[in-house]
DNA sequence: ATTACTCGATTATTTTTTCTCATGGATATT
DNA sequence: AATATCCATGAGAAAAAATAATCGAGTAAT
């Protein structure tokens, strides 16, 4: 009997953010009175109180949190889809919502992403670096379309195309003793600073690729959050730091850095697509891909 | 100014479903002059056909396609919160929904569902063998609560835990010539037939395990859907099929048929359970968890 | 303690939305 | 040609949602 309607979803919603029902009417355009007896209904129709009204306000119940986490779930899927009719309504054939799993594929990502807005006027690009539940989960959730991560996942359900090869490696500054070397080996790295970016220590090649299977730790471990400052402090004789090789060949006009090779053989890596496979025929996915591919071939 | 309400939703997953508006309406206890207006209110307010009005009938336009997607996506995610908020009303905890990928676990499965049953009564257990996304696409897109894997998947927002260690044996007939052998070897299979479950080659361990690092294919290979059948096929010497050990032994009472190590050092296996992070500390969650540790202990 | 203020619940009323009924045009079936 | 089925539509009825006004309870300041 009772139905749960996007309305009890939004108001959930709003008085959690707002913190009263007063304060989420307003943003929501309407009366407090108008909150109190939509979600009163819903409460006496479900025989199961939302919150419970103890001294002054409202605290959600078990049952409140439940709802709330599946409001949080669920509105925002329907606000999208709203705005992806719109998009159709105006001709527009929809929008790509990109999401990054690696710090350094941002700088790749970027010049992908104007040669296509170029190709693609109707379609809008979006991309996310933050999510709940990681990039999969991102995928799955549908919080966004297109996944850019060095590490691919065949799965049901999700694709995955390699669209860039590139080489780790070690950047050193003007002055550092390793400058010069043909590569580096982990041990030399024992007295360093090394500087990367600010996430889990599985997720840094350096660290999976290089430092852990030798068993060896850098002095000191300094996360920083963005490649100009990293390599500024690496220009600087400040530590060392690891990045792809074309990145680091980037900024060897404006800063005086150098890349080396780790190890004997290098750190090889790649960077994927994936995206789901129900999206496998959306034509301007597609074409994502493709000028990702086309831009491999230029530039390898 | 148009917003995407749950009937818009269910509307048009009913008139997928049953072909017309009449016959919809009927389903959803409304009248067909009730749900045109309703679809033509949000057609007007978006400015964008759902349906194209061709010959007799409707189909679906490109966004129409697109809003049925959605819908089938969104509304059994909103019934299944209203029925967990019914669930709550009445005192029950909620529901466990398992997901199963792979065949025989669903013989394990049964084992730890009766106990778990007796020991939270107010649990409702659902196990759901298909995904449209595959078992951990299920879990994202919260279709299951847990899924029942041999392959576990660790990244952000997961969490699988092992709970069964067994070995993936041959098993053969009574009148076998490897009957009695201590173990096979892959070229041993060359002239065999293979029976195993109907998926693909690729989530066999046979396959990936055994006979392909080999490069050795079997004569045959027949897919059965159930473990009953696959045995008698077996016992009546019509082919081979593998198994996990502990199933054939229970088997091995009524039917004759007898495992034998797959190569010399045998196949190991082990089947995880998986869950969402956000679910970590929901007890009747953890109870199951705990209840299939507790029952390998015993087992093995 | 008094006062002023904020919060949510409630009642009665108004406004808006939704549903139905009755009907009509279009298309396919016999 | 007659008939059945399908969807659209306008008008009116029914239902639902929103508002205004008010109440009582709790809180904070004076």
């Amino acid at each position: 009997m009772a139905k749960l309607e996007r309305t009890h979803l939004e108001i959930i919603r709003a008085v959690d953010e707002h913190g009263s029902l007063t304060a989420a009417a307003e943003k929501l355009h309407l009366t407090q009175s108008a909150l109190s007896h939509t979600m009163r209904k819903l409460e006496s129709q479900l025989d199961l109180a939302i919150w419970s009204r103890e001294r002054r306000g409202l605290r959600l119940t078990q049952a409140g949190e439940y709802l709330l986490a599946v409001a949080n779930r669920l509105v925002p899927q329907l606000d999208f889809a709203e705005e992806r009719l719109r998009q159709f309504a105006c001709g527009e054939r929809g929008a790509l919502r990109i999401g990054m799993e690696c710090h350094p594929c941002y700088q790749w990502l970027l010049k992908i992403v104007s040669p296509y807005l170029a190709a693609w006027p109707a379609v809008d690009v979006d991309v996310k670096q933050k999510f709940q539940f990681g990039g999969i989960g991102a995928l799955f959730g549908y919080e966004i379309d297109m996944l850019v991560t060095p590490d691919p996942l065949y799965k049901a359900g999700l694709q995955f195309v390699p669209v860039f090869d590139y080489e780790q490696v070690l950047v050193v500054g003007p002055r550092h003793p390793l400058l010069g070397a043909a590569y580096v080996q982990p041990a030399q790295l024992v007295d360093e600073t090394l500087i990367t970016y600010p996430v889990a220590v599985d997720r840094l090649d350096i660290y999976t690729q290089f430092l852990t299977p030798a068993g060896i730790s850098p002095k000191r471990h300094k996360p920083i959050e963005t490649t100009d400052i990293m390599l500024q402090m690496v220009a600087s004789g400040r530590g060392v730091a690891a990045l792809p090789r074309w990145l680091v060949e980037e900024y060897s006009d404006k800063l005086n850095v150098t890349p080396i090779k780790l190890g004997r053989k290098g750190v090889a890596k790649q960077i994927f697509l994936g995206f789901r496979e129900t999206d496998a025929e959306v034509d301007y996915l597609r074409a994502f891909i493709e000028l990702a591919r086309a831009h491999r071939k230029q530039s390898g």
